[in-house]
DNA sequence: GCTAGAATGAGACTCGTTCTCATTTAGAAA
DNA sequence: TTTCTAAATGAGAACGAGTCTCATTCTAGC
């Protein structure tokens, strides 16, 4: 459900996002917000990127820490993610083996309303050269 | 590191884990043996659970919902996922396409270090029917 | 059987996330 | 512009998964 105001938090909310470099947890967010002067509450935040993520202008994804990571999302098309595990650096991927892969073998399966999680961790190069 | 004492605890952990049908949260494992009259801990279950993750007789992944889920695993060799996200049925599935995919991207861009996650959820024939 | 110390279990604790509810405020209507 | 009302906010409580602590129990080697 799409919210019916808009408000100065919200859009503080996705500033800070689009900001960002790549993926960050709401609780990262939240912390820059504050550091940036912003009085924006924590579950607003939440609230915010959860409007975000249902529209389409976000994308999120968990790290394999269990955390939920989000990202202002270029593309509304379906895709898949390169994150660097250190500084979040991401890329984003047309991953088209992988879907036609998951669909072929879910139906091999009989298995049905097939979704899929696909994501790569490594380092980025940079990372990769201070490691 | 592997226990040096062999228990009815990790024992009855092993002996469910291997009864359930297919992927299991710690918690629901918990429960199921309290339910089947058990005493054991949370706290065991969970250390028993990492125990046989560690020595490779359990395969673990995230559900999408944040979960970690355990299941006894088969075969030691790598593999990935079709789960049925209502009953937990499970299908091992040797992606010899996603891991090469995965490789070849990630060095593309430079990464190194690569893991990936990547499973499939849906419904089981069973599940799609009763739906 | 004794004994050392590994393993257990109850519950405290952490941390991410969601919920509650009193307060504020966007924005339509007057 | 002022008024009004329900949507949105924010502080903090609540929740749930998972970890840690530590007194107690019990395995396994003597």
């Amino acid at each position: 459900m799409q919210p019916k105001r808009n408000t100065w938090q919200r859009e503080a909310v996705r500033v800070e996002l689009v900001d960002a470099p790549g993926f960050v947890s709401a609780q990262e967010l939240h912390r820059r917000l504050k550091d940036g002067g912003s009085t924006v509450g924590l579950a607003t935040v939440y609230r915010a990127l959860a409007h975000l993520a249902e529209v389409g202008d976000a994308d999120s994804l968990q790290s394999p820490e269990g955390e939920t990571l989000f990202r202002s999302c270029e593309t509304t098309a379906h895709h898949h993610h390169l994150v660097c595990r250190r500084c979040g650096e991401t890329r984003e991927l047309a991953a088209t083996v992988v879907e036609e892969w998951a669909g072929r073998v879910g139906a091999e399966h009989g298995f049905t309303e097939i979704g899929h999680v696909v994501d790569l961790f490594g380092l980025c190069p940079k990372c990769s050269a201070a490691a």
